[in-house]
DNA sequence: GTCTATACTCTGATAGAC
DNA sequence: GTCTATCAGAGTATAGAC
């Protein structure tokens, strides 16, 4: 099945997906102006011409990064059911939200790094999509809290501390591990955290 | 009163906290590949071969900020007192950690950078006197837990979600104010939403 | 103390051989 | 498709006039 408009062979795409993994990797260190195409075609291994010959330019790579992970972020969020259990359908967001964390920690540093530096590619986005989807789960969690299933909280920042609370053990990985010490598992102890947090904020 | 070991005319202090800063904004905005002389320079108003004439190298400007930057950042918790009452302490603890988040969110944004790149100048002070204090004011916590007078929770994590929760709103303004719109403020609903949450966690 | 000029290296991107 | 060679510009840092 051949797409008329960008037609790519079998080694382009695996190519691609090489490129995009080391553009990850270099970017959600060092931010866009902090990372090189250098490092990227190294840890690529390939040379730099050849990354540009699949790239046009650094910006094109960043983009093709950015592209798609907003959504990806955000699909916990949006599977969040108004019909569900609040409890569980809470609870189960929180928990998916720091498998997130915990199985791409890239993909959280890369989108940290982006609003750190004041979401130059991805201002429209979070002031559109990602600002519409929030006022439509908070207004879903707002009226479980006015039927009395879960208690009283303010529900937008209730969403940005779980954001808050999942995407740190990514992006301060070091330090949480460092902290910790070798003997723990970050992750499975932040699970039986965070239940205990949310269970605490908001059953009655 | 002269120091031998380095003279400084009030001039030169002055020029030298100018520069600090504008290398602030930069370092913040950009991490420490991404930040250049040239624009700290302009932020400062000198040119480049006058920055470094204060300061010899890139490397020494942005050392002279992380440097005392660990210790401001955990002044609050070290104000933590074993001998006060554990509801007050904890609650004040988050109470200065929100305030420094508010005011001086640049160096949020200049620690959060240093974090996600992997700690490159930090690690010492990280695995040293941040791991240390860290033990011993979950021991306090421990204690007070033991005693039946805060609710059981892990001791570390919890100091985890202070720091996640309060610096969220310094590291991802942007993402916060986009999402909140113009007519919020941010911090004072972040205090409220917090004195909640750490009472519910916390209280029994 | 501050500037202009400049040395030298790094970085993004292109040309062209194979 | 991939490579070597290379260019133009940006970047850190220094020299030396004032």
């Amino acid at each position: 099945m051949s797409s008329s408009s960008r037609p790519q062979s079998r080694i382009q795409q695996r190519n691609r997906e090489i490129i995009l993994d080391a553009a990850l990797e270099v970017f959600s260190l060092h931010g866009f102006r902090g990372a090189t195409l250098d490092q990227i075609a190294e840890v690529a291994g390939l040379s730099k011409p050849n990354l540009l010959y699949y790239f046009r330019s650094k910006e094109e790579v960043h983009t093709a990064l950015l592209t798609g992970l907003l959504d990806t972020w955000l699909d916990p969020l949006r599977a969040m059911d108004p019909a569900g259990n609040p409890m569980q359908e809470i609870m189960g967001y929180v928990r998916r939200k720091l498998d997130l964390a915990r199985d791409f920690p890239r993909e959280s540093r890369l989108f940290a790094n982006e609003i750190l530096q004041g979401a130059p590619r991805m201002r429209d986005a979070i002031e559109g999509d990602l600002r519409l989807l929030v006022e439509e789960k908070a207004a879903v969690l707002k009226a479980w809290m006015d039927q009395g299933r879960i208690a009283q909280v303010d529900p937008v920042h209730l969403i940005f501390s779980i954001w808050a609370l999942t995407q740190h053990y990514a992006d301060f990985d070091v330090q949480v591990r460092a902290v910790l010490g070798p003997d723990h598992d970050p992750y499975s102890e932040a699970g039986r955290f965070l239940g205990t947090l949310f269970t605490r904020l908001l059953e009655r």
